[in-house]
DNA sequence: TGACAATTGAAAATGAATATCATAAACTAT
DNA sequence: ATAGTTTATGATATTCATTTTCAATTGTCA
């Protein structure tokens, strides 16, 4: 089933309807899998597309794709959200953030699965999801040292 | 060495200067040590104490405090800033956020070493500090179902 | 197709955080 | 202690991301 299948489906599910609107977000969010979109840069990018669209809409889309599991919103403490595709195989990675250039890298995998079933255990907390960022230097700003 | 003798050297240290201000917001920070309060929650308890002082000063102040490593900045995503003191001996611990109850519980321990180790090597990232949020059910919220 | 509810765009409103600026307070060397 | 220098403060205005409002529009389903 692809993301458009997907959205139409979860959206009928709960009574939401199939715009065009939340197609070419879907759309732009889809053409940018690994960019960590900020809300404003997806107004920008779908705007080319269908320029009549209100921001508002965009806001409210991002937050609605949120609820229904499409996207996932980061927080990298610039003041504004970002977003990037949810992909069940390859969600499971964490984000290094470079304090130097501020870029952001990929790190594959969870491997958190002990730490949490350790706290799970001593605290009988119930973990659905994680958030994990590390900050540092990355390769490139090491070596310019 | 006290809180206060740190301030008072860590100031120093740069050029700036102890304040009335700096010493009162220091004060309702340590007497809430394990809290998260927000900016205005901090700005609402130092007033008691210091009525005169102003929102910015505690914003600045706040902002000042993170630099000079006393204090920690925690996000829980709720478009607001929250601190807690920087405490050498305990510092290493984790939140797990309720998503039901919204309660903020700590998980003592750091226990990412492995994880660090494999990031510093395979992307010759290093690292030098982390940022560790679990999403779920506290043992309250369980109960209730 | 028609009816009804959900959705949209434009503009105003919100709210946390920051900038501005004149006044005040802290530090330094005398 | 004091004068001189610099940093800090408080009040206010401003910024900027996000949310709300509301009238007009558009999907959906019988």
């Amino acid at each position: 089933m692809n993301e458009f299948d997907k959205l139409k489906e979860k959206l009928k599910e709960k009574g939401f309807k199939l715009t065009t609107q939340r197609r070419v977000i879907l759309d732009v969010i889809m053409e940018n899998k690994n960019k960590h979109l900020s809300s404003e840069e997806i107004y920008d990018l779908v705007k080319r597309k269908y320029p009549e669209i209100g921001l508002a809409t965009v806001y409210r889309t991002l937050q609605l794709f949120e609820e229904l599991g499409l996207v996932y919103k980061l927080n990298f403490d610039e003041g504004r959200n970002r977003y990037e595709l949810y992909q069940e195989d390859a969600h499971q990675h964490h984000h290094l953030i470079c304090l130097k250039c501020g870029n952001v890298i990929e790190m594959e995998g969870d491997l958190l699965e002990d730490l949490e079933k350790l706290i799970e255990k001593t605290k009988n907390f119930e973990i659905v999801d994680h958030n994990v960022k590390f900050y540092g230097y990355c390769s490139n700003c090491r070596n310019k040292v």
